[in-house]
DNA sequence: TAGAATTGCACAATCGATTGTGCAATGTAA
DNA sequence: TTACATTGCACAATCGATTGTGCAATTCTA
């Protein structure tokens, strides 16, 4: 069976001729060195015939290039990470790239390891999803081919790819706001995140803009987990005043408030409105299926390869903020009809 | 910043040494070679001021040897191999290896080449969820380190993880009977995969050993996806006789399920009880929670890793058959209370 | 038919690290 | 002081493929 590989040089020793040769015919450059087509039809049969595969290693190691990303991702079970990874993958398959994949679980420490070993490996370049937190360590990632993903940092000079978050969130709110809602619980996640940031600035530019009333405003909320959005929910429902919708800034957030509002007794969108940040499959089979601003998760996970692949060509690339869309579903209750 | 990197030679010059004796240093083996304890420190110190990090294209080719694992998934955005993707990954890095991520897209055709081009690439092992209808391009791979995930053949020599879906079939077949369910579809995935034989078996299995009447078993579908059990739960729904309840042999299918009970504007477990293998997530958010069989994802990631390492190190290995878990919650109704 | 041009291919270096072996220089024993 | 052992390190090959250059042999030109 799987014998051991066959080398170039096997098969120049078996023609009786040089390696070089055999290595210019099979890189399908014959005629820019003269090599006769009897030659070349020799070297292609037996090449053939012994199924020769070039070593890939040694390719790499010669050609200085090893046609390999590293995908940097703080968890691959989410589902957000998941789709971006396949999305990723699927382009770069597409190219003759490979993945290699490395899950960070959403440690900075792990992160910065991560890539120093990803760059031993000497990946062609570096697509990342940050943990977010800390960006000291890219800095000395500026001259190598790498975009970012989800999360970025203002401060360092790294192309992106991210959803427009302030214009989602801008718009989930008004959305809100145009079925009447008032008093709107918005519950965030970690507050350093650019991308927090910019839904939460979305949050405040609708209520801003639309005039109503601050006082039933509220900012809760401190990470992009299950627990949070519990915790917090919890807590709201407890208050004297009860908001009549909650937005959650991410889909974790809204899991938990699922499970707060359930635990609670209270009924969607009966009692209280609930909007995601982040669709998921799952949020159209809950009851009610549930209200979400849509990421383009996939087209993400293109452009990102896209905008990787004019770095590595030396070209100049564009950050990307790509539409959010609201998915309406039935977990929001219009108070003024 | 990131000038380029540094290379052993380089240092050796620098110090006016051979590459030799950098090397040796390095990888710790200064005893063995009698170098002494001045130059050893010489050469550490040096290298760490230059921030050496070793090439691995080179040391690969050298040594032999990627520390990369080809990882072969048909789908990372289903969260059953996402979740077997982080297991796996997390105990690769702690033994100080990648994965080369693929995803086959459940196609058969892109399986075998994909295979191919991480052999090319070198790697120590695969890891493999296969596709699951052909296994003549697996035949020849029964001399490299390799381990099958979930689906696996019996017709072939090479080792798996997966769990024991008879068993787990059995058991969620017999807790529907004992919940007073004579009436039962089975709604089945892919009839040639190991795993549809083995949740049919079990199924069958439990009918039999309880001795209900067979007139109300049903086994239909045809395919691991959400239309194959929308359609056939339609189809099952339009019949004279309605089951009483329903086993999704997978949670696409429970998903499709679902969907065609919500149309039918029936209640679960009011009107038809729903039992589904695979557990998800979102199983626990819908109205009812599903009462689901769990597979030991991450168990089975860390398995197959360890055997995978086993394997690697020529030990033997001995297949794994996990034993699935029965997680109610509230989609099944007691008919005989 | 001599000289130039073209054809056809091989030599040897290279990518960066690892390693079996060899060989001075120093140390030790007699 | 001679002979032998030990210390300390360097040479050069190797992993497998790629590539700039060189050099015969053949063909062409005048």
């Amino acid at each position: 069976m799987s014998s051991e590989p066959v080398t170039i040089k096997e098969i120049a020793k078996s023609l009786g001729m040089s390696s070089t040769t055999v290595s210019r015919v099979l890189n399908g450059q014959s005629k820019k060195y003269r090599i006769s087509a009897r030659t070349e039809q020799i070297v292609r049969d037996t090449a053939l015939k012994l199924d020769f595969r070039p070593n890939q290693v040694a390719r790499n190691l010669r050609l200085q290039k090893t046609n390999t990303i590293g995908l940097v991702i703080p968890d691959i079970s989410n589902p957000f990470f998941a789709k971006l990874a396949r999305a990723a993958d699927n382009e770069l398959r597409s190219q003759g790239k490979f993945i290699l994949l490395s899950d960070t679980h959403d440690d900075t420490q792990l992160e910065k390891e991560t890539i120093s070993l990803l760059l031993d490996r000497k990946v062609d370049g570096l697509l990342i999803a940050p943990v977010g937190l800390e960006f000291e360590h890219f800095k000395s990632l500026e001259n190598i081919p790498i975009v970012l993903i989800d999360r970025y940092f203002d401060e360092l000079n790294i192309p992106y790819a991210s959803t427009d978050n302030f214009e989602a969130a801008l718009k989930a709110t008004q959305y809100l706001i145009r079925k009447g809602h008032h008093d709107i619980a918005c519950i965030q996640g970690l507050t350093n995140t650019k991308p927090n940031k910019e839904r939460v600035r979305g949050f405040y530019e609708a209520v801003n803009m639309s005039g109503i009333a601050k006082g039933g405003i509220v900012l809760a909320g401190s990470d992009f987990s299950i627990e949070n959005g519990l915790e917090v929910t919890r807590e709201l429902l407890r208050q004297p005043k009860v908001p009549t919708a909650i937005f959650a800034l991410n889909n974790q957030i809204a899991i938990g408030a699922l499970k707060a509002i359930n635990d609670a007794n209270l009924r969607i969108p009966a009692d209280i409105s609930v909007i995601s940040f982040d669709d998921q499959p799952y949020f159209e089979l809950t009851s009610p299926p549930i209200t979400t601003v849509r990421q383009p998760v996939y087209d993400l996970g293109t452009e990102a390869v896209k905008m990787l692949f004019e770095l590595m060509n030396n070209n100049p690339v564009k950050n990307k903020l790509l539409p959010g869309q609201i998915i309406e579903r039935k977990s929001v209750r219009a108070l003024n009809s």
